[in-house]
DNA sequence: ACCTGAACACCGTTCAAGT
DNA sequence: ACCTGAACACCGTTCAAGT
């Protein structure tokens, strides 16, 4: 098993793969995990398959489809913990589907933009509709609110899978920073009042007060387009 | 002054224009206007100003620094209503924001990825924060909230941007529709009992609901990072 | 009937070679 | 010293022509 003497083709292609829609979507889920979801395009999934992008669309409609396949595959991995306060675990929950889209750069930009509908997504709302109804949220705020909560998970993540680390990012948030410092206190009162906080604390830090701002807010919102359930009264924390 | 008789190229050009950051942007805010921020390219740009796309990186750095120029110019646009409550003000400004980018497609998921930090944005922040100072909401919340609702404004607008409009999205749609009308009630109960709720409300509604939402969470959710300033009551509305 | 090569119409960015 | 033509390395999608 010497891996000197062992002979190597410089890629092991079992024969040919047959094309159909789960080779494709596989395939194209090995890229998003070893290079992000930006590189998955017809062409570059085309050469992986040895044959011409022409061929893709056989199997999926455009790009955006199987992105939105994608991504609800990748929603399958969203584990919820399983003890705490309902509210801890709603974080919890919230949290792991952001650390999902994080991990693949682009899947958060595409969670955006693609109304997903696949199974796991669903399965997703149905935990995070469960626990709002544990804390006694009523039904029409909960059915609104699930709403805004996922909108929150993903745009943070869209926010921070954008910069790719590389340098121009540092550079603009210096910048900004440089900019609150340095504004002038009578044409920005506030912004000079307030400082350093305007910059402070760590991603996760701002994320999980995101998220505790949010269900305070639902809890407490009442949606006027559902039976009348304003008497709900839930403790901020 | 007979437009039959007043002769017209085909597109005028007085002279050749010098070239410049600000020709660029001027130009670039143009096709935002006339097609949206995703016809604004380097190489589009380069043909509406007679040159090669390699001129126009001796005035800008890359095709984000353009897109982020063109963002802060439009933020100088958004206009805050003049009378009502704190309240009331707030969700008119923050709405304000959110409709500029929905008015020019791709200006939202551009805001979503650039760190704005141009003098326009500055300005919004100034007054966001001085609403949110009048409400009487601690500094430290209002600090870390400001940055909240503008993510939810602006994530509302990339979500609804990201839909050309034209033809696979409202099928999207009824796809989602479809799936949560027809949830089997023993694996999705909280779905199935919620039902049309979760689907109800025009746009505009949502995003009113959602800004009251987060408004009433910022006020009651204390930052950890700031000095205690808990003893804050803002009402419910 | 099914599949796909080749084409159409684009991209961002760099750099060597010109003025 | 300044500017840019041309090249490199890509895109999504369609459709006529093949098997």
């Amino acid at each position: 098993m010497d891996p000197r003497t062992e002979p190597r083709s410089r890629r092991e292609r079992p024969a040919k793969p047959a094309l159909s829609r789960a080779v494709i979507v596989a395939t194209a889920m090995e890229i998003t995990r070893a290079e992000g979801l930006r590189k998955v395009t017809m062409r570059r999934l085309a050469r992986e398959l040895d044959t011409g992008p022409a061929s893709l669309y056989v199997y999926v409609s455009n790009t955006a489809a199987l992105h939105a396949a994608i991504l609800d595959e990748f929603l399958g991995t969203v584990e919820a913990p399983a003890e705490g306060e309902w509210q801890e675990r709603l974080e919890g929950l919230l949290t792991a589907y952001t650390s999902v889209l994080l991990a693949h750069p682009g899947l958060a930009a595409s969670a955006l933009v693609a109304r997903p509908g696949g199974p796991r997504y669903l399965a997703l709302l149905e935990r995070l509709l469960g626990l709002l109804d544990e804390g006694g949220v009523p039904g029409g705020r909960a059915a609104w609110g699930v709403d805004t909560l996922m909108l929150h998970a993903t745009a943070t993540a869209a926010e921070h899978a954008g910069r790719d680390g590389t340098d121009g990012e540092r550079e603009d948030w210096d910048a900004l920073a440089h900019a609150i410092d340095t504004v002038d206190e009578r044409t920005h009162p506030r912004i000079a009042a307030l400082g350093a906080d305007l910059m402070s604390g760590a991603p996760h830090e701002r994320l999980s007060w995101g998220f505790r701002t949010l269900i305070n807010g639902i809890a407490r919102t009442p949606n006027p387009f559902a039976a009348p359930d304003d008497d709900a009264a839930v403790a901020d924390r």
